[in-house]
DNA sequence: CGCGTGCATGTAAGCGCATACATCAGCCGC
DNA sequence: GCGGCTGATGTATGCGCTTACATGCACGCG
């Protein structure tokens, strides 16, 4: 193979798997108890400044690792936090897990890592093993789906909601997808458009339903329906964005003057399903994306975005869960949603809108 | 706040803390032992069945939670593996660590998360965190600039390398960028080009310089040496590409004819710098970028671009280290380097790469 | 000079669970 | 009809660590 060569050497098959070093251990070596090195390695005051150097150094030297599963359960401490999400190659996840990952683990917690598809089975699964494997706390984006078994196995601990929500948690941290949605259909409207199609994703308990009440309040607002015809929801997967636009942009003469796209997976199938149709946007077809305003500036043209604050949205959900699992309740946020967090998109409005084409 | 009333009520704040069901409860409830009450739960042959019913009937009743803190600790089990990468929105990782959480979940195993951001302290501590927590295995994307003392910690478990190598371990689990780069630099040569500048990143130990390489060794089969003024070498953040990409084709007369681009962070910000300087793609300059195929078929014109088999690879390394910790010791999987996957990239030949403008 | 005080350390009891070993019943064969 | 054997269950130990409590020592005071 060609890169071989230059590939470092593989270390050498690990030692022939010794016994790992134990308290017990560096207690026998240097003749005090278990207790004082148990002391002395977390830093405790009741040692003799002399000796606990003598512990500390010993230890170091013989590469001794606590082993935190046993320290954990004789402390009754609890070192792990549970990240519950149903995908981490979406950004709103991954750059969640990578804030909290750094900011809990700054503070001495692991993030413990359970993706379930938005399968209710292996979130179930997910949910008994976070519980089980006695974290101080858990974020989660639930299911539509979520069963009861897994509702209550996510009772106990201190858990934060992210993104969507079940009600499982009088904390949480979301974007408020509604007023997006409101303020890019107005951005339609003002342009001229009336009729108005929307693709979002049949997520039933959380922000899929909330971007679509905010394209309906906003047709509300300005005295307008929006068409039930006109409204797509399927499954958040890029080829559903594709297929449905074809649909929808298929047909010159069934076409609306303008598409509103509520998921970010379905934004990319929706960009790739556009250039293929050569449809020209914005004069035949006005269109508005979801996510990510980073790949979808640089298609041509530049698609208008509903931008999400993805990275407000973690260091906010990082920093709520941090001060829940350390100082144990978190101070009220609001008057009315205590630990409820709302964050604002920002429509960045490029050049895949524009005033319809007239009609003829 | 606009889509507060919208949300499901949160539930009421968690019954006051009544403590976690534990063997010993059930063993009581159901006048039997604990070591009866822990072999019906493991599914043991030696308990009668009817028995066995009752006990877990009312394990789950009761909403018994096994710890498995404890049950790892009193078994010698290990339940958790290792994820040790730098940056989970990178696509390589955030794809494996879906596939490893869904394949290794369904084993048992559930991944404990460490992100470094290639922070060789974080690294550390992250390694260190690992290892006390008892893990199965380790699927470590090492940094350029690891430590020893890390290296140290990362030694004894069964640790498969990915994406990147630091020699610490006879497993893992790459791209071969240096076949990936000849063959990308092959095909600008084809085109004609001979002003080659190549965008690459200062990742030392690993696929950084593997990239290069490929391109050196193409310009070498050719009989061309690659200039080194032609060469960028920065970190891989978008920034730095959208700088670099300035610098190489802001100024019309010192323009290369082509580019090449060897990190997908590096690619994003290139895409944009070219957009901005509205330089003629292919005309002024070939571009081929790297990484994700998706998002850069979507720029105006469509990229050529290495293509990065993100799938394939989570794949196999997820197959890899599942083999090692359920199995011990994987079958060796080539003559040389046994247990070491080089994986293919594909080369996707689009609208960005074309014949160099003639020379005035 | 004896006894309380406080500090450094040791001793031992768990944390929740699995499991080696002991126990005890029922069964077979002879 | 009794020894040994199998199979179901109980008893008790320990995983590696923390920590309440006991111990012992040096010191100061009356």
């Amino acid at each position: 193979m060609s890169a071989t060569k230059r590939s470092p050497a593989p270390a050498a098959p690990a030692a022939p798997a010794e016994r790992a070093v134990r308290v017990a251990d560096l207690a026998a070596e240097l003749n005090v108890s278990t207790a004082t090195v148990s002391r002395a390695l977390n830093g405790s005051p009741a040692v003799r400044p002399q000796i606990a150097r003598r512990i500390i150094d010993h230890a170091r030297l013989r590469g001794y690792v606590p082993n935190r599963i046993a320290r954990s359960l004789a402390a009754r401490s609890k070192t792990f936090v549970g990240f519950l999400v149903p995908d981490v190659q979406n950004l709103a996840y991954s750059i969640a897990a990578t804030t909290c990952a750094r900011l809990l683990g700054a503070a001495g917690y692991q993030l413990i890592l359970a993706i379930t598809g938005d399968d209710p089975r292996r979130e179930h699964e997910a949910a008994v093993g976070l519980a089980g494997a006695q974290v101080a706390g858990i974020i989660a984006a639930p299911s539509a789906d979520i069963t009861e078994d897994c509702r209550a196995a996510l009772a106990h601990p201190s858990v934060v909601e992210f993104n969507r929500t079940a009600g499982l948690a009088p904390y949480g941290v979301f974007c408020d997808d509604r007023a997006a949605f409101v303020e890019a259909t107005r951005h339609l409207l003002d342009l001229g458009h009336t009729d108005i199609a929307y693709l979002g994703t049949t997520d039933a308990v959380s922000n899929g339903l909330w971007r679509l009440d905010g394209v309906r309040d906003a047709h509300a607002e300005a005295g307008l329906a929006l068409d039930p015809e006109r409204v797509r929801l399927v499954a958040p997967t890029e080829e559903n964005g594709h297929a449905a636009a074809h649909e929808l942009l298929g047909a010159r003469a069934a076409r609306p003057t303008a598409l509103l796209v509520g998921s970010s997976n379905l934004s990319v199938g929706v960009a790739r399903a556009v250039r293929e149709l050569a449809v020209g946007v914005p004069e035949e077809v006005s269109v508005v994306v979801y996510g990510d305003p980073k790949w979808s500036g640089l298609c041509d043209p530049a698609l208008t975005t509903v931008a999400v604050p993805y990275r407000e949205m973690a260091q906010v959900v990082a920093d709520l869960v941090l001060g829940l699992v350390t100082e144990g309740q978190e101070d009220a946020a609001g008057p009315d949603e205590p630990g409820r967090r709302w964050l604002p998109a920002a429509l960045v409005v490029r050049s895949s809108t524009g005033p319809p084409r007239p009609r003829g």
